[in-house]
DNA sequence: TAATTGTTTTACCAATTGGTAAAAACCCTA
DNA sequence: TAGGGTTTTTACCAATTGGTAAAACAATTA
């Protein structure tokens, strides 16, 4: 039975220290950030923040669970149109692309914790991510033996649609000096939704117009 | 005019250096290394190897400098053939995937310094990166001026085919965890290649069969 | 208001960080 | 074998690292 007020206010700075740090590991990776380099960034002390979190491990981990929570939910597009494979991977594409604008610091930690062989993720990885794969691989198999679908290996397809997609989020910093701009914005995002969406229904659709 | 048998230890050590440097690099970033575990790796000191490389930021600007070099030189396949849209694209794609294969360390660097939005690289992707990609983008123009193939938007579709190919490095540890593979190997990148060929031959030709 | 609980601050700690200075060891050539 | 340059080691350094212990402060409730 606790007290409403503390709690909020507790949950409040306990978000702000989750997103700060999740923002800084998202540009440095967990070694290059310390934990009085997130106290700072949210006015804090390290101490404090060591009452909230009880290791820099445990942080780290509580970010990375949040990051997950919001990678998977961009996952389902596929299985809310099981009659329509082409709608579905429309949405699926703009999904994911909306991720990247969204949530460019949570597809950077994804992104680095991977790189470095997911030390700490790798077990809920396969825990959370790779049934949300293997549901959706299974629907492209479905789709296939109904005729809707080209046959195609669904697990490189998801590799494909995710690398094509992050990409936006994780090398925004190049992909803005390719195009020539300081940041992308909504055009180039259609672009790339426009190209990506192109591609994998020429190749998955059995009758391309 | 200096000794020979001196320059050839000299340079031993300095690329045995170098070449630890970029796997600890790969794996966890520049803040998450220290040059004691660089120096441990190759059984030298702190301060012996600061006598080969002045500063710990200067090591990795060597470090990003190789790993250009190499990113360079799997860059210009496109331009080998320049009136055979389909063989060009076929050998640029074996050809990223090839150095995601041979040289994943230096497709992690790479991505890492991206990721945290190339403070130190900045310079040298603008320098280096970023004319080998205007003049790939100006062959696939000269390719749909001359009907040889549809057109396209060159650089979006570079962006895809570098997300595509080095994902297979970078991701490797979650691409096993999806494939069910410790890790990748022959067939896996065959899949890859042949997915990816496909879907971007689909895209890019003017008639496909 | 007193006691209790929850939160923040102060004071530490040993280990590690990147880096310097100088002495010592090594190696080649005169 | 002596000297001179090159390389390595030893000895430091101040700053920062993640983390602990306890005191001080604030808020709530009996």
């Amino acid at each position: 039975m606790r007290s409403v007020k503390v709690s909020v206010a507790r949950e409040k700075l306990e978000q702000d220290i989750l997103s700060a740090a999740k923002r800084l590991f998202a540009q440095r990776g967990y070694g290059g950030v310390s934990l009085d380099h997130i106290a700072k960034a949210v006015g804090a002390s390290k101490q404090n923040l060591l009452y909230y979190f009880p290791s820099k491990e445990e942080l780290y981990r509580r970010v990375l669970h949040g990051v997950l929570d919001v990678w998977l939910s961009y996952m389902d597009a596929l299985s809310q149109r099981p009659d329509d494979p082409e709608q579905a991977i429309r949405e699926y594409i703009a999904g994911k692309l909306r991720f990247s604008r969204e949530h460019p610091d949570d597809s950077r930690v994804y992104a680095n914790e991977v790189i470095s062989g997911a030390p700490i993720f790798a077990a809920e990885i396969a825990e959370r991510v790779i049934p949300a794969l293997q549901a959706d691989v299974a629907i492209f198999n479905r789709w296939a033996e109904r005729g809707l679908c080209r046959q195609v290996d669904g697990r490189h397809l998801m590799v494909l649609l995710w690398a094509s997609t992050q990409v936006y989020a994780d090398w925004s910093s190049q992909i803005s000096l390719v195009l020539g701009k300081k940041e992308l914005g909504d055009d180039d995002f259609a672009a790339a939704e426009a190209l990506i969406v192109d591609m994998v229904l020429r190749t998955v659709l059995r009758a391309p117009q």
